[in-house]
Parts: C-alpha cells; structure tokens; sequence
DNA sequence: CTGAAAGCGCTTACAG
DNA sequence: CTGAAAGCGCTTACAG
C-alpha cells in the first residue's frame, strides 16, 4: 500500500493524503474523514524511508553507549544502571510512538558518524550515556541541531539543544557518608570513580564535604579512585585502602557505586573482616543485587526509571519543539536506604554486659 | 556530502560512485582507488533513507519483545534475561557492523507493524523474545521474506526464513532434578512456567521425566504454574505448594526460573523453614543475582552470551543471503551450578553424634 | 482548499 | 567498464 492507492481509492490527490495523514490544518473535516477511512481500511501506513529522505524526521531516538575504554569488557553488561535505564527508555518511548536504536560508541569516528545519524534524519534525538562525550563533539552535535540528552556526564552544559539529566550524586553521598557518621563512623573509607564525569565527581565532593562538616579531616590515603564497571575493580581498592592504613584502619567504606561495593565486600571478607562487625558499607544505585548480599548492602537509591522518563520526557519535547524549560535536569529525590550491612557503633552495651 | 559531489571530485559518475561503495567487482582497481581516495577525504557515507527507498536492505535489526499481558509489568525490567540479552545482542550486532532496534510488541497491531518494518527496509532481520508469537504471525513474516529467529519459544518451527534458537531446558532441567535427587531428595516440588512456550514446557517435562526414571512417581499437585516474569508470583507459588501438601512436605524445589526461586525462597523464610536444613532448592538461568542470594542459589547456567551470539550470527548470515545449515538452533552446553542452597539429605550423621 | 510537479539521495537495469 | 535515466514513496512549496 502506497499513498498513490490511498489517494486514487478516496478520490483525492497524493498531496491531501499527506496532509491528512501529517495532521495538517488545511483539510475540510469531509475530505478527511474520507482518506481516513480508506486508511484505516487498508492499515496503510506511510513509507519511513521516504518520509525521511523528504525531510521529516523520523520516530526513532538513538541511545549512544560510550565505551572508549578498550581493555574494559562492554560496560553495558558489566554495570546494571546501564541496562536498567535503557529497557526504561524503550518502554516510555515506545509509549510516546518512538522506538529505540541502541548504538555502541567504540571510537572518535563512530562518535563523527553519530552526525550523519541525525542528518539521514535516521535518528531525530541522542541519548548519550558512559564514558564522557568530549566538548568538542557537544559543539558539533549542537551547531548540527542534534537534539541530545547526557546522562550522569556533565552537570550542566550550555550548547544550545543539548540538554543533561543527573541523578541527586553531591547530597546523595553526602547523606550516604552523614549516615555513617551518625552510626558512629569517624573514620571512613571512599571508592571513588573518574573525576571527569560528573556522577561520580560529585560523589566524590559530597563525601569530602560531608566530612569537614562534622569535623572529620579528609584524609587522601583513604580514598582510592577505580573504573567504576567492574566489580574486581572494588576487590582491589579495599585490599589497597586497608593496605594503607594498617594501624588506622577505617571502620566504614562509602563506595561510589553498588558494583564496587560488592568488590569491596568480597576483599573484607578474604581479609578476614566481619561485615558489619568490623567494617560497615555502604553504595551508590540500589542496583537489584543490592538487595541479596550477606548482609544485604545499605545504598543510595535515586529511581532510573524516574531518570529515565526525566530524559526521554524532556527530549522528546525538544525534538518536537517543545520549549524547553530547563536545560540540565537533575532529579533531585533519592533515599538512603539502610540494610545490614551497617552498624551502629555507638550502640548502648548490650544488656547481658550491663 | 552526497555521491554526486563524490563523483564530481573523483571525476566519474554517480553510478561508478555507488558501485565503488557497494563493492561492485565491474570497476577496475585504479577507479576504485581514485574514488576511494575522494570517499576517505571527505569521510563521506551514503544516505540511509534513500538507500532503503532504492531498495538496498538495511543493516539494522530489529528486537520484538513481545508483551502481550497487559496486567504485568514491562517484562523487559522484570526479567533479568531479556536486558542481559539485549545488551549482548548489540554488542555482537555492533561487531558485524549492524545496529539493534528495540521494540515493544504490546499487541496484535504492533505486530502487523513489524510487516511494513521490513517491507520499508527499515530492518533486515527481526529477534522474537517473550510472549509467544503465534503461528499466523509467522506465516506471514515467512511469506513476506522477513527474516527472523525466535528466542527460546518453541522447539522447532518450519517456515522458511524463520530460524529458532533455544537453551538446553529439557536436559538442564532434567540434570537439576537429578542433582537434587543425587542429594536424597525424592519429594520434590516444581514451580512451573507456562506450557505454552517451549523452553518452560522443556524445564516441565526434564523434571517430570527425571522423576520417572529415578522411580519417582510424578504428583501434580507438587506443581504449580505461574507467569515466570514476576518474583512474588515465585512466592505464592511455595505457598501454595507447602499449603496443598501439608503432612507430606517436599523436601526440595525446582524452579522454572531463578527469578521465581527467589520468590520461593522469601515464601519459605516466613513459612519459618530454612534453606537448605529444612528445604533446598535449585532455579534456571544463573541470574547474576543467583550468586548473592542467602544462602547463594543453585541454578542451572546457559551462557546467555552464547545464545545470543549463536541467534546473532545465524539470523546476520541468513539476511546476508549465506546458507543456513540449521534451521532450529540449540544452545546445548550447560551447567548445573551447585551453591549453599542443596543440602545432602543421605549425609552420614555427623562425628558428634555416633 | 487542492493538485501537478519538483525534489530528497541513492541504486540499478539499460545501452553503449 | 561506465554514464544517462528511471525509479524508490514520500513531502512541500507553488500556483490556482
């Protein structure tokens, strides 16, 4: 079914069958009831690559993984946030009549051939997700009119049609490491991620800061910086943080996400600590296995589908030309979720000691 | 850039310019080169739109998950399987050059959508995950040449074009129960998925079977059926089990899945029976939540990755118009993973007490 | 309000 | 081996 059979079945001209069918104004309600009803009829429905090649945008956003990092397996299985975002994206897109090209970024030039993406009007909206997009694409992404969302990348950018979503990092770890000091910890450990991207810089500073607040110096030797995808990477930043402060050892570890904390967790153990007996714990993401460890692992839990629908909602609108409201989004709700894997140091002696 | 400033600077036409990038073997090596040399300069690449309209397939494709129950959540989130798939699919796909459209089948017309999909160029290649396609559908994607392979649906399909791909369920399943059996267990309790799709069908008759041959007499009411998508469906599933058998408990479980044997084992918790003492249990699918449950899970692993890579390559040869050797595809290595959740019931007594 | 016509950027018989 | 031309199925000024 092409619009020619469409337009000769309802006596009309190709051109008013576009009309009717792009919702366009200029139709007598009579005229268009009469496409419509050889439309529905047939199922027909318009050809996209032609429609893309005339110049209308099409219906798909690309969600651009970046994973420039060579040594690293694809970050997208090795980190739950990934995956869990993107089925969310999919699911509100497809709601909104949009469908999703899922793309992984390897190399500069597949980040160039992002460009023709948008000009193929093969894709009219980037997601972009991972390792940090340099500003130099951003520039170029913007003056091409790529509509594009970064998640979890920058905190704020001002190229015109870029726009950024961020989950609450800076009070998320700030509340994460204030609950540890009211548990008693004075001295606590950080697994830190790159400074470079935003999300786990942030952590960073709210976990400094949260510190000097209370009065607890911020110590280097406790913090230890890691790729932040693979679970040994967590493994070994506690083997190295307790290798550095035999003597002082930290009582509690704040890490920069739930996978590393599971490292961490499997490294106090072969050294032979209790958790929380002797070291509480506590990660970023409330990821679903958080849930299942022994203990089961406190979290900052800020909602990806929540982000997710945040980005999707507000690119949408750009890509639709909506106006857009607010250009870096944040989602600013999130909660310090408390399992056992924390313990309260200041505890009262039990009764039985009493 | 298009083919004709190609052409123009390469001092040939846009015909010789297309049969360059598509590989054509009627130039000669010093045309070839001379429009290559334009081609690299420019970092020219053709227009996909108007490719697809010309008639060229494209190199995407498309992945249906197929939702038809409307009272669940998105299956996607749920189901640790399809997210994990997913994301493995891209990767191979980006490998071979290919790029993955996701896509969300909540019902029959979306389904007829897929036909113009392919009639469009739009895709070359269809994934089917999820709910099962019936056979009309694939009749008519087999007639209208839509290339495409069922993950883990049915056993066996014959429609030219149409490949399937499935783990071992049948043996995997039928090798858990005999694990449990090897452990003194003979009553032994099974939470079933749906008859309707293969590989939960598969997981039904391995245990079924299993049972049979070890002597066993199979009793329906150790089974319950449930919607293999959800956890707590895993936790009425026990419920119901241990309700329908008081007097005469099983002493293990077999679950479809370990998503529902998380379920069980929460239901078990506050039935106030322990894991393994009281009841053991082994699930399906070596989740990478299996490994930090309480006690760790058994479960039966089928590299995820491998299927996806065993779907991948033969679905990408197939649209590349290569033979296809196997129609219906199996994934046969598994392993049974043996973890805290199996206790030894014929376990000599211990030393304290002879 | 509506149709005839040009144009989107490719590919592919066809003719030479 | 190579170019001129038709065609893929739409959209959109343009003219009326």
């Amino acid at each position: 079914m092409k619009s020619t059979e469409i337009a000769k079945l309802a006596g009309v001209s190709r051109s008013t069958v576009s009309r009717v069918i792009n919702g366009y104004s200029n139709v007598p309600p009579e005229t268009r009831r009469r496409v419509m009803d050889v439309v529905e009829k047939y199922g027909y429905s318009p050809n996209n690559a032609a429609r893309n090649l005339a110049g209308k945008p099409s219906r798909i956003v690309g969600l651009f993984i970046v994973d420039l990092d060579e040594t690293s397996e694809n970050i997208i299985h090795a980190s739950p946030f990934y995956s869990a975002f993107l089925t969310y994206a999919a699911d509100r897109l497809q709601q909104k009549g949009y469908q999703l090209l899922v793309s992984v970024i390897k190399n500069r030039m597949q980040m160039k051939n992002i460009l023709n993406m948008f000009q193929e009007n093969m894709v009219s909206g980037g997601i972009f997700m991972g390792d940090l997009v340099p500003s130099s694409i951003l520039k170029a992404l913007s003056d091409a009119h790529c509509t594009s969302i970064l998640i979890n990348q920058r905190e704020s950018v001002n190229y015109p049609g870029i726009l950024t979503a961020n989950t609450e990092n800076y009070w998320g770890a700030y509340e994460a490491v204030n609950t540890l000091i009211e548990n008693g910890h004075k001295r606590i450990a950080h697994i830190a991620g790159s400074i470079d991207k935003s999300s786990t810089r942030e952590r960073f500073e709210g976990y400094r800061d949260c510190l000097l607040k209370n009065g607890i110096p911020f110590e280097e030797n406790l913090v230890v910086k890691m790729n932040i995808h693979r679970e040994e990477n967590g493994y070994w930043a506690a083997k190295q943080i307790f290798a550095n402060n035999q003597g002082r050892l930290p009582t509690a570890i704040f890490s920069s996400n739930d996978l590393l904390a599971l490292g961490a967790m499997r490294a106090l153990g072969d050294m032979g600590f209790r958790i929380p007996q002797d070291v509480s714990i506590i990660g970023f993401d409330n990821t679903e296995i958080s849930r299942f460890t022994t203990p089961p692992l406190s979290t900052v839990a800020a909602s990806v589908e929540k982000l997710s629908n945040l980005a999707i909602d507000n690119l949408v609108a750009l890509v639709e030309g909506k106006e857009c409201l607010r250009q870096n989004l944040k989602l600013e709700e999130f909660e310090v979720i408390v399992r056992e894997s924390i313990l309260n140091i200041n505890a009262p002696e039990t009764p039985t000691d009493i």
